[in-house]
DNA sequence: TTAGTGACTGTAG
DNA sequence: GCTACAGCCACTA
């Protein structure tokens, strides 16, 4: 069932493509209430639950910023991530954000 | 059941 | 340009 916020998150995370990534607000956007975009990191957190991957890792702040690291096993894991698939980091920021943005429609 | 908290964002000062 | 506050929904104690 994917009938509340919680659930949408999941799902769209999912067709997030390999080398792209979004942030919280689009994927809150795209459910309705962008104010929820905390809803969506939380989501993503307990993302570890679900039974299907969550790239969570291709989801990052607004500023590109990896913020959603700290809740990964190590903090250079999802920077580790993001580089396998062709993303530049620097500092935990992608580089190159506004040419990976992916955004649901 | 009530209260607190959280991987954010936008607006205002 | 930076800092501060409010709003959003669901889960845990």
């Amino acid at each position: 069932m994917s009938d509340t916020f919680f659930d949408k998150v999941y799902e769209i995370c999912r067709k997030i493509p390999s080398g792209q990534v979004t942030t919280y607000g689009a994927i809150a956007a795209y459910i309705g209430s962008p104010k929820a975009a905390r809803m969506v990191g939380w989501a993503l957190n307990k993302s570890s639950s679900q039974k299907e991957f969550v790239p969570a890792h291709r989801v990052v702040n607004r500023n590109g910023l990896l913020t959603g690291k700290i809740h990964f096993p190590n903090y250079n894991t999802m920077k580790e991530l993001l580089e396998s698939e062709g993303i530049k980091i620097k500092d935990d920021k992608i580089l190159n954000l506004e040419d990976i943005l992916w955004k649901p429609e």
